[in-house]
DNA sequence: GTAACACATGAGCACGTGTTCATGTGTTGA
DNA sequence: TCAACACATGAACACGTGCTCATGTGTTAC
């Protein structure tokens, strides 16, 4: 596999840590499939007019959405067909049933 | 494609948010073909024992990385199949050439 | 024009997070 | 047992971040 430089990794780490806000992940997620109105979100996740509208700045700053004035609307979708991809891809693991039952600290020894 | 519920949703933003740290994801990168000791992890990174100590605490307890302990050394290595391929697709992503000059705001009409 | 609507943005606050320093725990070799 | 090594962990601090409140900007209908 190719290594990333250093810059690039910051900008990978800088999309995961937008993700990783829970509002804003509901946010790209009710993005992932259609075009949602700053309203639309707003009501269908509970969020204040104006924190939606923050949490969308970030995330059309990032490039992760990308917003279309509709008349007195403004619309987002996703902007990034990697993002999406890889949102796909988490959700799919997440929805498939997960073993969590195992210990994963480090205590069992291997070289006797 | 399936919803996620709240707690999954709060889940996969879980691991988005410790992936969202340069640091961390340096850390998760170096152990992604190859097992890592802590001491490799922290000299190749030029992180301090105690901070690649901390954070690799966060990735194990995440289950995100799993530690094996070798003598006095502990090495990490990914433990999530499914954070690899995420992390590759991601990679793959960042490694292509991609067209950063677009103007994402939300100006123009689309409606006359 | 102006009122109402839909959204964006700045200020400010409470809280979380990354980092360092110091110390603790477990392992090897003498 | 004791020292040295490799790593883990707790405390404390500076800084960043999510959220709310208030206000600003752009659009439609009258």
């Amino acid at each position: 596999m190719r290594l990333l430089s250093t810059e690039q990794v910051t900008d990978v780490a800088e999309v995961f840590r937008l993700l990783g806000e829970p509002n804003r992940l509901r946010i790209v997620l009710a993005c992932l499939e259609a075009e949602c109105t700053v309203g639309e979100i707003g009501e269908a996740l509970g969020l204040s007019q104006s924190l939606t509208s923050h949490h969308l700045r970030l995330l059309r700053t990032a490039r992760i959405l990308r917003a279309v004035r509709h008349g007195r609307h403004v619309a987002y979708a996703i902007d990034d067909d990697h993002v999406r991809d890889v949102l796909r891809n988490m959700v799919a693991h997440f929805t498939e049933p997960h073993d969590h039952a195992r210990d994963h600290d480090h205590t069992h020894e291997e070289e006797p």
